[in-house]
RNA sequence: CGGGGCGUGGCUCAGCUUGGUAGAGCACCUGGUUUGGGACCAGGGGGUCGUCGGUUCAAAUCCGGCCGCCCCGACCA
């Protein structure tokens, strides 16, 4: 016990600074390391193979709701951004330009895009003229450039990756369908993927994307209390179509403005998954995103090194059959001990130890990552002990931080209440509000937390303000946001 | 961009106050003994002290600019 205090005073206590404790462990893990260029990083093998395991299952996803996916250009033309008003006013001031190329100053600057609704908006335009040509359902993996003015490794980095889809539908209806169904693919794909609880909602005007009609959000809870907007989609209205011209003839051979959605998440998804699921020992990540789901260790005095070694890597093969990520661990030159903290730092969900006993008795020992459970299990059973394992703790997971989530989650009536609870406690706040941009402001200046969402369900409603005791037209989720 | 803190082998840091030939622990390399919760012994390699400039006979150390990182704010996935 003496032994492990030490091994953990190489990562900061999250109690102790939790800004900390998150540095710590990214880089300790090995999921990432600064690059040369302010606010950009290095994804690391760990680290992008999260990324991997995030875009295959949710490509699938998008693939069975009908959505293909395409590429468009890294660079905008400036003029693209000049069309949608509120979309430039939002943008402009964390857009990188390309001013030269070819040793000469180009005649238009180009954007590195933040985002490509204004060249997607361009392109639709030209591909849609008919009401046969809708719904167009687009979806594009790519990296985006956003100069933001501080920024943390995976929550909010200069240069980030993500998925953005942009759709155009015939109807108001249509699109709004849409953008709830995207909403419910992330919902599901938070919880039941990466094991993390979120609050489905929609977005106040203040806090909604630039130039949408309706931004709707996924709000994911850290472990320091603090909210993470883990997903958007939007309804953008004709907003986009009238600036970009994407107009079709409907059925009674009438020129319509299409109706347009975007939507998104980033490697931000990454950053969330070590706040809400890792502790003091380190990373600690759900099954279904581990890039290691089972670390292999054998066991031994050197007289039984070769049997037990040879054994351990056939049941690695043997769990490779079933489709588990299984790596193993036989170097000689570092102790059992030592591979048991090093595994469980990065964040490996079971370990599987192979020793001389477990020889003798045909076993093998499992070792959940979140809570040490061991098992003792037959080797002809292996593979299905492992899988049933691995998904106990993927539900475990979910489980702990649903756990957390209710467990700072509560509701306050007054703006003076919420200044003293979010001080004792960080966490989400459901409150009434009026309606008015005033209030919410002031919220934010008075307690630092901003409204995430408008929840589309929840435990009680308010009827009053909290800020001017005037009706309520909502209930808002508040809190202190990355 | 404003306020605060910090940049010294791969990592964590000491040295700076009071200038005078760069240190520790971990990691790494070689050999040997070890292996069921961060093993041990012996030997070894590696740093123009973030960067540029100034002061000085002499700068990691004093002064200034710039860059980067962390924290707190305004902006945001």
């Amino acid at each position: 016990m003496s032994d492990k205090k030490q091994f953990v005073k190489e990562i900061t206590p999250q109690e102790e600074d939790f800004s900390r404790w998150y540095i710590d462990v990214i880089r300790k893990a090995d999921l990432m390391d600064y690059a040369p260029v302010r606010g950009c990083i290095v994804f690391k093998p760990d680290g992008y193979e999260m990324w991997e395991l995030i875009q295959k299952e949710l490509d699938a996803r998008f693939k069975e709701t009908g959505h293909r996916n395409a590429y468009f250009p890294l660079l905008i033309p400036e003029s693209f951004f000049q069309k949608e008003k509120e979309h430039v006013e939002g943008f402009n001031p964390e857009l990188p330009w390309v001013t030269e190329a070819g040793g000469e100053k180009l005649e238009e600057r180009l954007a590195i895009r933040p985002t490509s609704e204004t060249i997607i908006g361009q392109m639709f335009s030209r591909w849609i003229q008919s009401y046969r040509d809708l719904p167009l359902l687009i979806n594009q993996w790519a990296n985006v450039i956003r100069w933001e003015k501080r920024t943390l490794p995976f929550m909010r980095t200069s240069e980030f990756l993500w998925q953005e889809g942009h759709t155009a539908h015939e109807t108001e209806k249509d699109a709004r369908e849409q953008t709830m169904r995207i909403l419910e693919i992330y919902r599901d794909f938070a919880e039941n993927f990466l094991a993390i609880p979120v609050v489905v909602g929609q977005k106040t005007p203040s806090e909604k994307f630039a130039g949408a009609v309706d931004t709707y959000s996924i709000e994911a809870m850290m472990k320091d209390g603090r909210a993470v907007q883990a997903g958007t989609s939007h309804y953008m209205g004709t907003n986009f179509s009238r600036a970009f011209d994407i107009k079709y003839l409907d059925r009674n051979n009438e020129l319509q403005y299409a109706h347009t959605t975007s939507w998104g998440v980033s490697t931000r998804l990454i950053g969330s998954l070590i706040m809400v699921h890792g502790d003091n020992r380190g990373l600690a990540l759900p099954p279904k995103v581990a890039p290691t789901q089972v670390i292999v260790i054998p066991i031994g005095p050197a007289a039984k090194r070769d049997e037990v070694v040879s054994r351990a890597r056939e049941l690695m093969e043997q769990l490779k059959k079933s489709g588990i990520r299984v790596r193993i661990d036989d170097r000689d030159d570092q102790s059992p001990g030592w591979k048991f903290n090093e595994y469980e730092m990065r964040g490996v969900p079971l370990r599987l130890e192979l020793g001389p006993r477990d020889m003798e008795k045909g076993q093998a020992v499992l070792v959940s990552r979140i809570d040490g459970e061991k098992r003792f299990v037959a080797q002809e059973r292996l593979n299905e002990e492992v899988t049933a394992f691995l998904d106990e703790i993927q539900k475990k997971m979910f489980a702990l931080a649903k756990q957390f989530m209710d467990d700072h989650f509560s509701a306050v009536d007054t703006i003076d209440e919420l200044k003293t609870q979010i001080e004792e406690q960080r966490g989400f706040y459901l409150a009434g509000w009026c309606g008015s941009e005033a209030c919410e402001h002031q919220v934010k200046e008075e307690t630092g937390a901003t409204s995430r969402n408008i929840p589309t369900e929840v435990k009680e409603h308010k009827g009053r303000c909290l800020v001017c005791q005037e009706e309520a037209k909502h209930t808002v989720v508040f809190a202190r946001a990355y």
